[in-house]
DNA sequence: CGGAGACTTGACCCCAATCAATTGCGGTGG
DNA sequence: CCACCGCAATTGATTGGGGTCAAGTCTCCG
């Protein structure tokens, strides 16, 4: 319990920015360890960031040296080519980690971009590896982190790749709604942080494509929508459209 | 070097198959380690699997312990969903690792399959783990490796998500160029493993459209192509291709 | 209240999918 | 050795899903 005293304020802060009393710690990097180990997280994981709706966390070229863990917010990243195309490759929300593709050549590949007013935690790239050297555990869990990265982006390549654009919208529907569950929010009411050009970026398609096929799930009856905000009326609707490669 | 002796032959096969006398040691996990961790990588990776040419070396819902490290061959994995589709997620060759992906969920999350005669080198991951601990090289190497395959799936989300068909191939053949290049092959001339069918699943597209591609560029004199035989012609025009969104 | 950006909707078009026929190639057995 | 089979690949004709272009509406915000 926090003392009652002068430094109350500070030490509340303290409390309110530390790994072993986030709210995220069971999605987040603590997963898993004890009481000892958190406290070395929790020095590890010392500056905290916030970034403005619109800015970027990082930008593609620019030297890596440290991962990001989401405290609050929501961020897009993308990648782009010379010819001037781009393409959104994720969206991330609290909890989530940015940044690991910037591990393999010490620069990063992408962009970050804050899609609300955020904050992050910063997480020095080398002292993360040092601190996995002492704890297994931690270890352990950031290469699970890591891989499951890999088996979400075979997910996307897979949608990418066999979906037509209405299995591809209902897919991300239905991982948005999984996620925000996962995080205490309602399963079938959520704001889109990000507009139909990014969803048509990351799906591939183009936002008019995007826009038709809200409109018709909407005349359809799965869901509920109005710009942003999404209301889910028949998940199982929506599953059962992804399982159906015509119809 | 190799005593003159009654266990010669012993002990030549176990010298061939050292990570330490690996000629993919620049490209596999040895890279960049002196020579006591040498030895401790080789104590690892105690065990080497043969597998014929459509054979699985793993498949999806498989537990998982271990990562493979291709020796020789040519494998591709594939991710496929309840309704009978599937995609191709990568073909990979000597030197690259496999299984990355099951270490998300302790359970493989694709199929791995020869798609020539091939061995690889067992890598039993705890052990990896382990010795990552102690050799901090070891563990940034794996850590580049890990998202040096985050940044190939963004490579390919970007390739399916926003390029037509023919640019599709032309970076197909273009990143296979490279990578045999890479191991010393030409960077004009090969084989290809795969079928028209899996490229195309690879890329997202028909197999009959990447017939067609191919039939294409040997009419433009990009390459020449004769059933699995292909040889670039023209590099340059490969990489044109590839800028220009229309035309 | 006015303007800019986000979104929706319609009409038309084009690239790749689909359907279908044929050719080429490698292996197997008479 | 060659005929045959089955699979892979090529090529043609047609179709359709999503892209493109364009007009209009909605919303947020200064």
């Amino acid at each position: 319990m926090p003392q009652r005293s002068a430094t109350n304020k500070v030490m509340l802060e303290v409390v309110k920015t530390a790994c072993s009393n986030c709210n995220l710690r069971e999605l987040c990097m603590p997963l898993g360890l004890d009481h000892r180990e958190m406290e070395k997280l929790d020095e590890m994981v010392s500056a905290r960031h916030r970034i403005r709706r619109g800015e970027h966390l990082y930008r593609a070229g620019q030297r890596f040296d440290a991962i990001y863990a989401i405290r609050s917010g929501f961020f897009k990243t993308d990648v782009l080519i010379e010819d001037g195309r781009d393409q959104v490759t994720g969206f991330q929300m609290t909890g989530e980690l940015l940044g690991l593709d910037g591990i393999s050549t010490e620069t990063h590949s992408c962009n970050a971009v804050a899609l609300e007013d955020s904050e992050v935690c910063v997480i020095p790239f080398s002292h993360l590896e040092g601190l996995s050297r002492e704890i297994r555990t931690l270890q352990h869990h950031f290469h699970k982190v890591m891989s499951r990265e890999i088996v979400r982006d075979h997910g996307v390549m897979m949608l990418l790749g066999t979906m037509r654009a209405e299995e591809r919208l209902a897919a991300f529907l239905l991982n948005l709604s999984q996620r925000f569950t996962a995080r205490g929010y309602s399963p079938a009411e959520f704001y889109l942080r990000m507009t139909r050009d990014e969803i048509g970026s990351y799906l591939g398609l183009k936002l008019e494509t995007v826009s038709r096929a809200f409109s018709r799930f909407q005349e359809e009856g799965l869901i509920a929508v109005q710009q942003k905000y999404v209301r889910i009326l028949d998940t199982a609707g929506l599953k059962k459209l992804m399982s159906h490669q015509r119809g």
